[in-house]
DNA sequence: CCACAGGCTGAGAGATTGCTGAGAATTAGC
DNA sequence: GCTAATTCTCAGCAATCTCTCAGCCTGTGG
């Protein structure tokens, strides 16, 4: 988790009232390299955006004291310019929240999976024109898999892959950590919902469908370290 | 929002009371790249309009002080060439603003869609004159489908089709968004009135319609991408 | 070479998501 | 006003996806 804090690190607000949830985005969006900061409630909302001015903020909607989109205006009104993804219970309140795609900003319902909350955070900065240097594509490449984050196409060789949502995440999540090992637990953490209390044997199962996907081509590229987790590699020369 | 405002983006005026609506028009002018002021009364219209010279206005015809035909009047015996979007309730009044739009101005009634107001402002833009660069082609076209602003009409193959008004908003919107894949919610947000309060399964009800209108054809070109959205594209190849 | 833990995969139950037809409610045109 | 078009809701169906589980396979260490 040592990912130094860069100067020019974009820098998120997260507000959430559960001290569980706002630790797990901000450690989770530390370690992709954003410079955070959390709040557990409106008011301390407001006073932090004030001097730590965010490109963008992850915003509970039910807070304790002023509702999310009440926080949202006034941060605004105070000039900082900041894209949102609002963060809602499953239930009711999505009607609510209707309107929020139109100035780029984005909702998610809860629970939701740490890939996920991060790719439309990307989306989000990508969108509000925050990005320094927009150099990053939209596309994600490793050997000749090729992902689109834009038409959510995921391409080995060329070819056109027919993936299911979780399928999609978990290959992302892959090529994010190309050639680094990850465990099954950490994929579990990021590409399943948190609140997920099945065990890791999904993962097993997920990746045997990946495989039957995109390693029915040559080279495989998906490899099991015995033990410890997985690996997108090259092979070996 | 951050977008930057372009140097020569062109200048809006938005003017009503109800701040939740010129939140709305706002922030979605300015994301499609307009230079955005807004006024919650007649006399703070004329005060920002003579400095800031907008190219067009919106404007609501009910405002607490002054009516917006007087408004419109007075700004432009000011010297400040300006096209006029009016909006007005729903009720009467529809006759009177009639009477008063013969310019080249138009008006529309509340509640209404983000993109029709976009898209009636660039038209209004366009027919002003205003239009520094008339970059913007009347014509928006996607393999075989063509959409003409101008005359409405939408065409697959050079075959005319007969679209409600909603079905026309969603496939300029899907058109518009060509390749890129679009949520059920955004497309809520941006196609249906702001006021809309029923769930995001219109939608799939409007792009069933849709299919049957242009998808008879081959090959279908609105894919659903599970989970995510829907996404206008050709075969893959 | 065997035993075993870890990993792989096919099958299937259950849940989710999307599609569509039918009809009620609303609106627009005459 | 009346009719026709359009919009919207809803419910059943179909497709797809998620997840569990059990049996098999494989690498490893003894």
């Amino acid at each position: 988790m040592a990912t130094a804090t860069a100067e020019n690190a974009q820098r998120i607000l997260v507000v959430d009232d559960e001290s569980s949830i706002s630790d797990l985005i901000s450690t989770s969006l530390r370690f992709v390299g954003f410079d955070v900061r959390t709040a557990a409630n409106g008011a301390q909302a407001l006073q932090i955006a004030e001097e730590f001015k965010p490109h963008a903020m992850v915003l509970d909607v039910m807070l304790p004291d002023l509702d999310g989109f009440e926080v949202c205006k006034q941060i605004r009104n105070e000039g900082v310019e900041t894209g949102v993804l609002f963060l809602t219970a499953k239930d009711g309140m999505e009607d609510k929240v209707k309107g929020l795609t139109l100035g780029g900003d984005d909702y998610m319902t809860k629970p939701f999976s740490l890939e996920e909350l991060v790719a439309r955070l990307r989306a989000l900065l990508r969108r509000t024109g925050v990005t320094q240097i927009d150099q990053d594509e939209e596309k994600i490449r490793f050997a000749d898999l090729e992902l689109d984050e834009a038409t959510h196409e995921v391409r080995r060789a060329g070819q056109l892959l027919d993936l299911s949502p979780t399928e999609f995440l978990l290959i992302r999540y892959l090529l994010i950590n190309a050639d680094r090992v990850v465990s099954k637990s950490q994929i579990l953490d990021h590409v399943w919902q948190y609140d997920f209390r099945g065990d890791a044997g999904i993962v097993e199962t997920y990746i045997s469908y990946l495989r039957k996907k995109i390693d029915i081509f040559d080279p495989p590229l998906i490899h099991t370290i015995r033990g410890v987790g997985y690996r997108l590699r090259m092979p070996p020369k």
